[in-house]
DNA sequence: TAAATAGTGTCTCTAAGACAGTATGTT
DNA sequence: AACATACTGTCTTAGAGACACTATTTA
């Protein structure tokens, strides 16, 4: 930015060809819950469901696709992001994370798109009040298992599955789970909300490793009232269960050690 | 693409304004061995270093920036990156990673670009036969300590950094390791690469917990001739080291178990 | 024979893994 | 009292961490 403005002039940006935008598009996330019909209180059903649009017009009509829209020239990709994400579902302030970019040329018909992938973990309860946008038809959240064998739009199928793929990892290698959980959770929730993620997610000892294994359990901590009590929660079962709440300790993984 | 054709004549995509351009950035690694003078055999430094090359013209004439080019319409930003790092190069078949995107407004005085960075990792030698490209004036080798200190072009820095910090990451939690090593290797050399891009990495008891823990001795094993006896290396010391190579297993880490 | 790297012996403490057993409080 | 979840006891084996010690070869 330090060189003279003059030499602008003598650059033409615009000698080759150049893409005809630049779209955000988002996999959003959520965990619902589904009590079963049992004799006593117990754990509800958790499926991990992604919220997807009916497209309106042209291209893809009437199909299903990811959330997403244009760029702008005065935004990062990121703020179109979020942009996006508050037109669909009315959240802010929800864990989004950029993961991809995907530039096959011939990929979208309406020209060179190079579109940018993000996903977004949300709260069930936060997409309580979703609504078509004005390029909707409809939107509608549907189980991962089963978006996946849909007709999508563009190379949106493949981007789910990527999209897929990364919060598998992250679910076991970083903290994300509290993204699905509330403040205060208890062991079973936790487990369950991996679970729904990584389907074949197995610890047979698990409250113990968390709970009381050195190098692992700065990850969550025990939560005390005022009084310094410890708090349970019946929600799940008559035997009250010990809350816990995430730290801020991540730790960090090493094949090496 | 199973909407009729003549749609298309009702969407027009220029109504906005589009990108001025899809630049892909390649940071490109490699870790340099220098011998030491010492009166018996003795372990190389080795140093962590990135290719850089001098802008030719405007913007930032003369700066040091980030090897990159445009990508064009009939192919996929990997191939750019790939097509620019052989330009740049030579080399073809190396270890290459996308890893984020650069869409701040105002990042490029030539207009709107939206820049995807992508890491490569070289073997030293590899880069014997590197030239200045026509867009470059100079290329050249820079310590990543010294980069960093560099007055970059356009936000090259903030580039470099998020690259150091992704092969960090995955330097400890995947085998990258092997892209600076030969097929086979020391215990010493694989400690020494590790060093070179995770400073503060240290472990006592390496070659036990590498060699003899359960959990990890599928990462590498050791290389045996072919009468079946251990195959050994006396390159940097007196007495001679068993030599190792990685297998295709990649161990699956996780903060729960 | 000393330099420089490679590797082993040994000890203590903590964690992993398995699994049976106990705890709790409603319907 | 049976259900459904939430833990705890106990045992065995494996790994971490520290650090002093031995091994190998040749300038």
């Amino acid at each position: 930015m330090n060189e003279p403005i003059e030499e602008a002039a003598n650059y033409s940006a615009s000698r080759y060809r150049t893409p005809d935008g630049a779209p955000a598009d988002i996999v959003i996330f959520t965990i619902t819950s589904t009590e079963r019909n049992t004799a006593k209180k117990s754990l509800p059903v958790r499926q991990l469901e992604v919220l997807l649009i009916q497209r309106k017009g042209w291209p893809y009509q009437g199909h299903w696709a990811l959330p997403g829209g244009f760029s702008k020239e005065t935004e990062t990709l990121l703020d179109s992001a979020l942009r996006e994400l508050h037109e669909e579902t009315g959240v802010a302030d929800v864990h989004i994370e950029y993961f991809g970019v995907y530039s096959k040329p011939g990929r979208d018909p309406r020209g060179w798109m190079i579109s940018h992938a993000f996903f977004a973990l949300v709260h069930e309860h936060a997409l309580a009040n979703r609504r078509a946008a004005d390029d909707a038809a409809d939107v509608r959240l549907f189980p991962v298992q089963e978006a996946l064998a849909m007709n999508l739009a563009f190379d949106h199928r493949e981007i789910l599955e990527d999209a897929l793929q990364q919060i598998r990892i992250k679910m076991l290698t970083t903290t994300i789970a509290k993204s699905f959980l509330p403040e205060e959770f208890t062991i079973g929730e936790l487990y369950q909300v991996i679970e729904a993620v990584v389907p074949d997610f197995e610890e047979k000892n698990f409250i113990r490793k968390i709970t009381s294994t050195q190098s692992r359990k700065g990850i969550i901590e025990e939560v005390r009232d005022r009084k310094g009590e410890l708090k349970q929660s019946n929600r799940h079962s008559q035997r009250a269960a010990q809350l816990y709440r995430f730290t801020d300790y991540v730790p960090q993984l090493s094949i090496y050690s």
